[in-house]
DNA sequence: CGGAGCCGTGAGAGCGCTCTCTGGAAGAGT
DNA sequence: ACTCTTCCAGAGAGCGCTCTCACGGCTCCG
């Protein structure tokens, strides 16, 4: 493997002075066409590729940074695909810009310090941290030290971090109008863990709707697996044998409590309607096709990237989440 | 934001030179004990945190490693689980040989020299290439270049390139032999696109048991989205009214499958035996759940990664498929 | 007791680049 | 014609680090 050129060979060839070559090469108008174009031949000839350790070594950019995902939860990529729209997102953003994308699962104690000091040492612009949960403590750590930091999802630790969230509220309340509309009474909700923000703001939005109706809330709690979407589902019929309707914090309980409802002989959307939350595929392949709510993800993750960008200005954006009608709300 | 301090600051603050403070930290046993013990104090005191540009500079090293991603799919990161293994496994690996982990999704054609440029400019020590199309050129140019490459699946185009790839062939067999042994006659397959090295194998992997038992073969060939496997098995199903059994490439067009036969008033597995291949999420779901084979994704993320960073040896690596039985081909 | 050998430390070069500062040529103004 | 400005190119410093080399002090052997 033959050395790469460095940018002295490029200056030698083109005739010129390094830092002309450089100017060239770093887009400096003010250099003479001719000079420019000789420059940019000899770039060519010799398929020079600038030294990007070199160039961050002066300019103290690193060009990359660092997108942080909290891992202790395996759904992270194979379940969720929040987290893929995400990092398409970003990519794409950062392709325009020209940045890097360094991926860094952290989950352990151990990797939590070793984001910290990978942040905080320059080897990266910023960091995107997409925490589900908002009481995670990186996010501020990484502020305090002078790292530009964009978390995805609102964090619960009060503070100015700049965050880019669902409409998580929103969305919750158009479902649940949604089943209103639809002429249902007594509406369920599988609510998620009351630990993260999407768990609490799912179930407010749910709140908000029935309180305005002057219906009853009932409510049993899962952790957005499927399992307990079952469990939960199995607990509401058993509470209130009458509902006619379920809003789900996510699809993975929905479709937990499909299962549970053909299990007690429920007919969906027959007896039982049913809405979701996510649009994962899963929820338009289930028996019945799940209503669900959808999530801009890949604008999520393109807002967040412009933000730590700086190419917008940081601070709370919510995006609109959008009601996605299937057959598990629509009369047979 | 104060700046960071360099090893001047600590080599000064511990009365050395910047050599041997730069020994300490760099793990020289060479080093006196006690001097070893003042400059680890100055470095905490100081909370020093090498650049890793400088670093690069000198050493030639950037210590990472990218990871690059086919994107024209957008099933990526959504849909499949396979690719969150392979992050999860290479990001266990890199944490531990403390490398990072840069994600590139290419696609266009313009984020495919973006990709070759970044790679062969001492960005990066590595490249992990998972791409589906064994076509792929990029493995193979990068190759040339110099640049230390391992494809995720088995390259296409012959040469020596590293790879490591699931035993697609193996998983078929064991598949569809796990039908011949449930008594089934009639095996059907819905073979995956034929330009995939995923698609052709387990197709060769059904063509094999069927020839060793003289049964013949029934094949139609969807695209390895659940629409195609819909489609692929309404013709399967006119063609030959009388099959009992399929097995198709993946879990999508398995799921697909299952809509048709429901549709068709087939019972599965009472009338016809279907099995999927990748074990997602959605098959452990479906109505009835999915027998599937399924892929060790983070054992191959993990055996990528020591094989890029050369703790390993290079060269092929098969790793077994385990099939995994549930309703779906269980007698009733 | 002197020289060879070894070990721990410091001095200093230099990795490839950017950027400031300086110099010289060309154009504008008087 | 001469000065003042403008503009473009080159010289050179220096980013923070690693690593080679040289050197002083020590041990060990003859």
């Amino acid at each position: 493997m033959r050395a790469r050129p460095t940018l002295e060979k490029v200056a030698a060839r083109a005739g010129v002075s390094r830092a002309t070559a450089s100017r060239v090469i770093n887009g400096s108008t003010r250099v003479a066409p001719q000079i420019r174009e000789a420059v940019n031949r000899a770039v060519d000839e010799l398929g020079y590729v600038p030294n990007q350790a070199a160039r961050s070594l002066v300019t103290q950019r690193a060009d990359s940074i660092a997108l942080v995902f909290p891992e202790p939860s395996t759904r992270v990529f194979s379940d969720d695909p929040t987290f893929g729209g995400i990092i398409r997102g970003v990519s794409m953003e950062f392709e325009e810009a020209d940045k890097q994308l360094v991926l860094m699962l952290a989950g352990t104690e151990g990797s939590y310090r070793r984001v910290e000091r990978y942040a905080t040492n320059g080897h990266v612009d910023g960091v995107i941290v997409a925490s589900m949960h908002g009481s995670d403590p990186l996010p501020a750590i990484l502020a305090r030290r002078g790292v530009p930091v964009v978390c995805s999802g609102r964090p619960t630790m009060a503070g100015e971090l700049p965050y880019v969230d669902m409409d998580n509220v929103g969305g919750a309340e158009r479902a649940v109008r949604h089943l209103l509309e639809r002429g249902h009474r007594r509406i369920a909700a599988i609510a998620g863990p009351q630990d993260m923000v999407a768990g609490i703001d799912r179930l407010t939005g749910y709140r908000n709707v029935l309180r305005d109706s002057d219906r009853r809330s009932i409510v049993a709690v899962g952790d957005f697996t499927r399992e307990s979407g079952t469990a939960a589902m199995r607990h509401l019929l058993a509470d209130d044998p009458e509902l006619d309707a379920v809003f789900a914090a996510n699809d993975l309980m929905a479709l937990g409590a499909l299962r549970a409802l053909r299990d007690a002989g429920r007919s969906v959307p027959g007896d039982v309607a049913v809405v979701g939350f996510d649009d994962i595929p899963a929820a338009s392949y289930a028996e019945p096709p799940l209503t669900t709510v959808r999530q801009p993800t890949e604008e999520m993750g393109r807002r967040l990237a412009r933000m730590v960008l700086g190419l917008e200005e940081r601070g709370p954006v919510v995006l609109p989440t959008e009601l996605v009608v299937r057959e598990s709300t629509r009369a047979a």
